[in-house]
DNA sequence: CATACTGGTATACTTTATGTAACTGCTATC
DNA sequence: GATAGCAGTTACATAAAGTATACCAGTATG
């Protein structure tokens, strides 16, 4: 009987930080778009080969690159091979995305750790 | 007729901090985990409270409310009162999340002014 | 000319995430 | 004793994410 709508709140720039937030979710959400990240991170993957790399079906692959060529992560270069070759590269931009990810790193081994471990709340 | 199956590399230590950081990424991960932290960072809530505020049924406010206590980022205190009522508050340890926050926050508004002002890649 | 490689796309399907509605057991109030 | 609030739980329905398989157009090799 009840509808569940949106919040009455937020003031202004909590509402800001929490979209910045969301944003940055939404570039490494799922379960492809981080591994895709940290193999490209080593070097230029090629369309198939990225895909045998880490066992991603051709569907899912190309969705995930566009999504990260769009948010200007990944840059998608033809090569003029015998039968035709495209070439995926990090972005220079991308490495400043590796802020976040060594924040979220640490965070996890401390995490992991502490779940273990055991300590007290 | 082809299988996708898992990946074939993995470096020691690269696996590890790929498992650190989707570790983290699990903590966030869903609609309303992050909207959840943040709305309780400012005070506690009750059960119902915390529901009407953000908007959340209570089977999903149940669930998320039951992981986050099992990482430790949440306490669930039972209060006497007249109709028994719940307490819910972030911990002293999620307050050790805000690094990983305050760096999503400052990614996401770096990348939101990035893509508007449409930089080069 | 069949085979195999390239970078994908199309379709159908399964699985997971989320939403909706109703219901429980308890207490207080009208 | 009917109604309403609290803190959930249960069963069911839909939406989103992911998987499997097959296929296309192009080029080279045997």
């Amino acid at each position: 009987m009840k509808k569940y709508s949106a919040p009455s709140h937020s003031s202004q720039n909590c509402a800001e930080s929490r979209r910045a937030i969301q944003d940055t979710l939404e570039i490494i959400n799922g379960k492809w778009k981080l591994i895709i990240i940290i193999t490209l991170s080593s070097r230029p993957y090629r369309f198939k080969e990225l895909s045998r790399e880490i066992g991603i079906s051709p569907r899912m692959l190309s969705k995930e690159l566009q999504d990260m060529e769009v948010n200007h992560l990944v840059t998608r270069t033809v090569l003029a091979t015998k039968p035709i070759s495209v070439e995926y590269a990090l972005t220079k931009y991308a490495e400043t995305f590796r802020e976040v990810l060594d924040a979220m790193k640490n965070w996890g081994m401390k995490h992991r750790d502490h779940i273990i471990h055991g300590a007290a709340v």
